[in-house]
DNA sequence: TATGAATGAGCTTTCATTCAT
DNA sequence: GATGAATGAAAGCTCATTCAT
């Protein structure tokens, strides 16, 4: 019952948006009473919460594990950075192409409901890089840290945005270009070891 | 009366957000009753629509004259782009520092209702990017929109991101490492004539 | 409007008593939409703390009025307080017959909901009464207060009491027997100068 | 099971009141389903009427017996009026006082409910009183039944009044007013003979 | 032109009650 | 008997929009 709820909200989410996602709604939807909906959920916003939740945790499943597979498999030596940051990117690409309806609606129109839940997914997503940068030489933590931010809201904000955007040009071009310049900027942030605490560059 | 209706807007959208803009808030706060309301705007989305529009005309005036002097400033020689890089970062993140509340709101909450205000607004940025890139060999016109359209979305994202997220960092940490980022791939794709459409890298 | 409202809350609260004096059924009885409702009153609660206040106003001026008026008029000399209770009696059965379908939904459902306003009344009566009695020789202001709380009470419940319950016997008959019972305690009370402060009797 | 229905009857009504008093709530709170509850009530009404019942049975056992007893005790002779009343009036003080919050809800908001379960209360004390006002020569049946009513509900009102009120004055000031207002006029009534039908109207 | 009272559909949520298991 | 999921009508209230003045 929780899933043809959840499943519904999704349904309306997608089809209505955002503001056309009301109870009575997404219970007709389900097949279910209005009244129904509640013994399951507390109120409106937890059955849009577990739609965002469900298809957040998702994401970051499969974009940690693209993200780690392409760093494990890229391995030591010349043109690693970009050999993994290419792959994650297919990855991503591929992950966010899946749903993109659904993708749409969270990404213009949730934002602002429910706490946090897209900020602690991106803060998750920071750590996990923030680690892989650590043990490939990134210097401090603070150093790391910053890259990290930069380079996954870069990533994730122009994936979405392609798949969303749709703009003029071929999907080997945005890999080609994000890969330049996100592998671009982590060689030289790796390599050199220098980081942004460094100075004003 | 058109303009105390979208200051009214405006402020209201700010302090009582998206959900809290009804048309009997935004006349209340304008002074003028809400049939008037309807003389001048066709429904309430129009409204908001101009409150959009203007604060993204005011931006886009702002940016891109932040960027050409940037670009002008910076004149040819070694380090030119760091250096424009780095001035437009500050001009934008100046900008954007200014109205944060407003732009929290457009940001997190205005996405959804406007027809691709927004896109056309980041499409303009575009063409005066790939211009300038274009000047400065760029290769193709479609290399250099592939470039414009990249760097446009990832400094665009990454300056509000920064002033609406106040991640853990300072300011000037945020600047050095867009300047990496940009500059570096810029340079790449200036320098060496190698461009996206050259091939899968 | 406002008119309208209340005397609409007032028929449906005769008619359907406090839980069918929904906000659609007052505005369906005053011929008027739900929303209107909402233009003249916050909320349900204001629509049927009016009816309440003008009930209590009304009372209290008749209720004070028929009370200094017996007191006047009984002047002083044997038998004026049974002649002052007396009058003031029929004074409030007279008052409370008029509207005794009101009456009793106040009486029986509406001592819950608003905030202390039947208490308030009450009081205003309570001090209205304390002040006469003083100036008949209660001996203390808390002697008087006391005798004042008392047969305020008793007067009130059994006036509305008969009214309401209209037990088998007939009007001069409880008038009888509540002059009575009041003036009796009232000429001990006021003539001895014995007091409830004396002590323990 | 219905012991246990009743019980959280009781419970939910003084801590939710009765707008708080659903079903589900109840049935919750006796650890039962909500479907069980009408296999013992037809419905919920049923279940708060037998909360009412055996309150008022209970008080109707302590007040029959408190006054039974005081009027035993008091015996013939000069005062006994005085102490009977006041032996009473001790007695239910007491027995009010203990559950006031209970007491409160049944007096404050269950009135509109129920079926005159409480005026069934109320006559049977009548009778009781009548009976014993007539073997201490009240006169005839109807003045006996007049000065019962008026005496039961002065008494009734005022006791559970100032438990309820908690008026700014001690408990031994009521119990020596009301001992005054109810003791004067029963002996008033009882000695002279003279009864309401033989009075001026 | 400007008003603002009036609208009424629609919102989220509750709850007494039922009925298949 | 006992359950508890399911119901669906109804509650209080909001708000974009209209229209007579």
């Amino acid at each position: 019952m929780v899933e043809r709820i959840v499943a519904a909200g999704r349904e309306v989410l997608v089809t209505r948006g955002y503001d056309g996602a009301s109870t009575n709604r997404i219970a007709a939807a389900a097949g279910v009473s209005p009244g129904s909906l509640y013994q399951y959920f507390p109120d409106k916003d937890a059955v849009l919460t577990e739609v965002l939740d469900r298809y957040l945790d998702a994401m970051e499943a499969r974009v940690s594990r693209a993200f780690l597979d392409s760093v494990a498999v890229a391995g030591p030596g010349a043109g690693t950075t970009t050999t993994a940051v290419r792959a994650t990117l297919e990855a991503l690409l591929d992950t966010f192409s899946e749903e993109p309806d659904l993708l749409r609606v969270i990404v213009e129109q949730l934002p602002r409901s429910p706490g946090g839940r897209r900020a602690a997914f991106a803060g998750r997503i920071d750590d996990l890089v923030t680690t892989v940068l650590l043990t490939h030489g990134a210097g401090s933590t603070d150093a790391a840290r910053a890259a990290a931010w930069t380079v996954v809201r870069t990533v994730e904000h122009l994936t979405t945005g392609y798949v969303l955007e749709r703009p003029g040009f071929a999907r080997a071009v945005v890999v080609d270009e994000l890969t330049a310049l996100v592998a671009g900027y982590l060689d030289a942030r790796l390599s050199g070891g220098r980081v942004a605490s460094d100075g004003p560059s």
